[in-house]
DNA sequence: CGCCGAATGTTACCACCGTCAACACTCCAC
DNA sequence: GTGGAGTGTTGACGGTGGTAACATTCGGCG
């Protein structure tokens, strides 16, 4: 029993942050998240098997981390929707934002779409619920542009806007992926990635937008 | 010493096949590429070490695995190139076999571009360069169309051309992960992928088109 | 205050894994 | 035929995920 504030007390006080905070950094350095449970805990200073007290399994302790990816995720998504104006603006926006968070936190990113879902059943329902919301977001925008008129599809059109919302969806996720993989490195490297995002996103809004809005 | 055929032989006579047959058909049936090298090489009747004389390397078979999946998804892409008219009719096949690929090898494609991918240094070359020249086949499509005037872009501009290869390929891959990963399943639930794959493609490549072929 | 149960962390242990080294069998070239 | 090269086996090592039994601390209740 030591009083003394340097000492470490027995209880860790937050040890399934902590955890959580340790996973994060390994997978940030290492890109990989085939980590050992054990350095996890090592790292954070505790017993290997301390970790089972806030985690039923490995997989579960991966599951948090990526959960915290997909909430922050949606948050920066929100985030830019909140600055930006017009349909096209907004969907730009979106997409800035999705990408942006994905070539800052490639590993977190790859964990998220990568190994989290195999198949979307079997995830965590938190995570799940943030994925859903965040498809709600992305349709909601482009519901808007479409009554609006800002963009060539029939607001009535269920499939419609769905396939937009796919296509939207399918452009930026497979840029983020390609991206982080150094894929599109190869082709154009561009001073920045933004650049070459917005060219892209450029040719899918071309696409949905009405004839007399086009080039 | 046993002369009757019915012995197993010391030697296998294929073994790398054969355990490449094996890490292949539990990727396939589990969906996971986590699976211990003592289980292939029981899958493969054969014992724990044997790998060893043919795969340096876990990751090393595995990446061998990834590698056979790019041979196959080039093929493909090919083959469908060579069944097909015009500048859109070829590019649309391409996305279709490569969709289709994708969709009929989930796990298999997710290994390629999850975890074969985690940057692209560091990949056994033979990847490298299917991957390579999987992009070479795209771009030169896509500048074909643009020599043919069937899309709006100009075929010396060595960056509007990069651009078109990009979000082409980023729609496709994004748009096969998303399926993979049955996030869209969600959104639309198609009878068939195909078709919501044809009208995720048409929002593309009418991006594409010059003015007068639009719509 | 003192005590007790719940929460949290530790140690000890298990089966299994990746990998290596030493050994066994088989085939082919000479 | 014989001797190596190639291929498969056995056995061992340290590390891992997971469990159980034990230790420590905290919070509430007398």
């Amino acid at each position: 029993m030591n009083t003394v504030a340097s000492a470490a007390p027995y209880h860790h006080g937050d040890l399934r942050r902590a955890l959580l905070d340790s996973a994060t950094a390994i997978l940030a350095e290492t890109g990989r998240w085939d980590f050992s449970l054990r350095e996890v805990a090592r790292r954070a200073g505790v017993s290997h098997a301390a970790s089972y007290r806030h985690f039923t399994d490995k997989e579960a302790l991966i599951a948090a981390v990526a959960l915290t990816g997909c909430e922050t995720l949606h948050t920066c998504m929100t985030a830019a929707i909140d600055g930006a104006k017009g349909a096209v603006g907004t969907l730009r926006a979106i997409g800035q934002a999705y990408i942006g968070f994905g070539v800052a936190n490639p590993a977190l990113y790859r964990l998220m779409f990568g190994q989290a879902l195999p198949s979307i059943e079997g995830l965590p329902p938190a995570v799940l619920a943030v994925l859903t919301e965040a498809r709600a977001v992305l349709r909601g925008v482009i519901l808007a542009g479409a009554r609006a008129g800002a963009f060539a599809i029939d607001p009535e059109d269920e499939q419609e806007v769905s396939v937009a919302v796919v296509t939207a969806w399918s452009l930026v996720h497979g840029f983020t992926l390609l991206t982080i993989d150094r894929v599109v490195d190869r082709e154009v490297r561009p001073q920045v990635i933004d650049a070459l995002a917005a060219r892209v996103a450029d040719r899918l809004i071309i696409g949905l937008l009405p004839i007399q809005g086009r080039r």
